[in-house]
DNA sequence: AGAGTGACGTTCGAATTTGAACAACATGGA
DNA sequence: TCCATGTTGTTCAAATTCGAACGTCACTCT
């Protein structure tokens, strides 16, 4: 515990642009994404989340820890969207605990609208910006910061294995249907 | 408009790292910074950019600017650190309008004893994880990303200014004063 | 079997955030 | 001077988020 080891002048530089331009991509995605299609933030990731898992459904711990969102929240959300017949919940047979969200056709459908819109900004704000090497920084370096808080105290196992890509896993899911690249 | 252009893979593990850390990040700052101190990870936000703003002072609306935030949040947030000591208003002489949000001794006794705990959990969980040149990636790649977005539309042009550093600005009020260094 | 431990999803109240509407003011030109 | 336009900060109700407490259940060890 000696003294604090102070930001030098790039690491500032980083830390701001690194929040600033999440915060404001994030809100301009999120403004988009109600205006046009009555979707928050959140509920766009559920669709997307939902849409490229195995059978289109996960479990509320797993959909919460690749969210990084709480327990609760989540609870709210997916009643928002469960009244708006995007999702519906189904009680797992093997544990009586567990409670999958399953993506419903109609909720596959509007995802499926909304996807292109969502994709574009991303591309046109973020990486039509980025060079590819700072692209790849950005998965790599990022990656490995996901990887390790998420494995430490605090963070949900699910999220780990969202980020990892880990090795077969990645393949796995991803070419064979049009589903597979809503995601993001 | 032609069919939507889709992200490749590394493209997908970037953005999913890049808003996974994020909110992972986010999320253990906001933590720490309320259990030890009591600050939401927004009202630390705020010490640090009065701080080190000239005269320890910012427009409201500046200030929301920077931060990314909508000013009704904002005036909420400031109301209740007014409640707590931590700064205090000043209505402007020249512009009636305006009104000043004003960093209190108490305010930024507080900031000094956080910021160090602040600091070494970025520093841990972000830069000791990230190569040089990964920090050089984020600072400029991600820095570009700001810049833009602060500029057009939805954007607000004090983000753009604080993330921009340039020039001569950046070093004018570092370094001076302990002040300085404890935005980040 | 039974107790202990931990995981799961929900509920609840309090805190926060949001966006639109608003009143007061500044600024520019007719 | 006076009006039109755009800013600034606040207010309000509704929506969302958070954390802790709960009830239910699975799993393990004895």
């Amino acid at each position: 515990m000696g003294h604090t080891r102070w930001l030098n002048d790039e690491e500032k530089r980083a830390w701001t642009a690194f929040t600033t331009a999440h915060a404001l991509l994030y809100r301009r995605i999120e403004q988009r994404a109600k205006r046009k299609f009555g979707l928050s933030g959140l509920q766009y990731e559920i669709l997307a989340r939902l849409s490229d898992a195995p059978n289109r459904e996960l479990r509320m711990a797993e959909l919460a820890g690749a969210l990084v969102n709480s327990k609760s929240g989540l609870t709210y959300q997916i009643g928002q969207m469960e009244k708006a017949g995007l999702v519906r919940r189904r009680s797992c047979p093997s544990d009586d605990r567990a409670v999958f969200a399953v993506l419903t056709d109609e909720g596959m459908a509007l995802l499926e609208r909304a996807a292109p819109d969502h994709v574009e900004l991303v591309r046109e704000l973020l990486f039509d910006v980025l060079t590819p090497d700072q692209v790849r920084a950005l998965a790599d370096g990022l990656g490995e910061v996901s990887r390790r808080m998420a494995a430490g105290p605090g963070g949900t196992r699910a999220a780990a294995d969202r980020t990892a890509g880990s090795g077969a896993g990645a393949g796995a899911g991803a070419g064979a249907e049009v589903t597979a690249d809503l995601g993001t």
